[in-house]
DNA sequence: TTAGTGATATCC
DNA sequence: GATATCACTAAA
């Protein structure tokens, strides 16, 4: 299921169906850790305001216009690394970004929790053995709500219900 | 509500 | 070369 073919798809698919999978960390040390991802969101190519290919190929969105599965990981603020998954088909510049997993509550958070950084941009999830994501379980009820912190993004895109939440209640 | 933090994009 | 901005967080 969680395929190349899979992560090829449109982001607006691969979003909701990442929600209530697993993100396997493999450290360094051979440890692993596991967490539940409890919301992502879409940015949807180069007209999404919101996203970062809307301002057109950069050397930091470069990434994002790579394969379906590649792992896009920037720096933000000067101090929290993000974690986002290339979804679409190559020079399709989309991607799911991993804004919460269970016991941690936010995408800074998640990448710290996990000792993600740079070092994992560009590569693809399909082929890391530091990272990778297994399938959810079964059914899981998803909530939609406006995406956080792009207040800069146009106002019909600042409005669009491209997060997914994990629904806690859910069954 | 605001400071902190540094890479990146954009403007001289 | 300089400046403004940013898919955030913790502390107040």
């Amino acid at each position: 299921m969680m395929d190349k073919s899979f992560y090829s798809n449109d982001v607006l698919e691969v979003a909701p169906a990442l929600v209530g999978a697993e993100l396997v960390r493999t450290l360094p040390d051979g440890s692993e850790k596991r967490l539940l991802i409890t919301q992502t969101e879409a940015y949807a190519g180069a007209a999404d305001t919101a996203c970062h290919a809307s301002k057109g190929r950069t050397k930091r969105s470069e990434t994002l216009y790579h394969a379906g599965g590649t792992i896009y990981v920037y720096l933000c603020y000067g101090m929290y690394w993000m974690l986002n998954i290339v979804t679409g088909r190559e020079n399709d510049p989309q991607g799911v970004l991993i804004r919460a997993c269970a016991g941690a509550d936010g995408p800074g958070k998640l990448t710290r929790a996990l000792s993600i950084d740079g070092s994992l941009n560009d590569r693809s999830i399909l082929s890391c053995p530091e990272l990778r994501i297994e399938p959810a379980a079964g059914e899981v009820n998803i909530i939609t709500d406006k995406r956080v912190g792009i207040n800069y993004a146009a106002p019909e895109d600042r409005d669009r219900l491209w997060r997914f939440i994990l629904d806690a209640r859910g069954q």
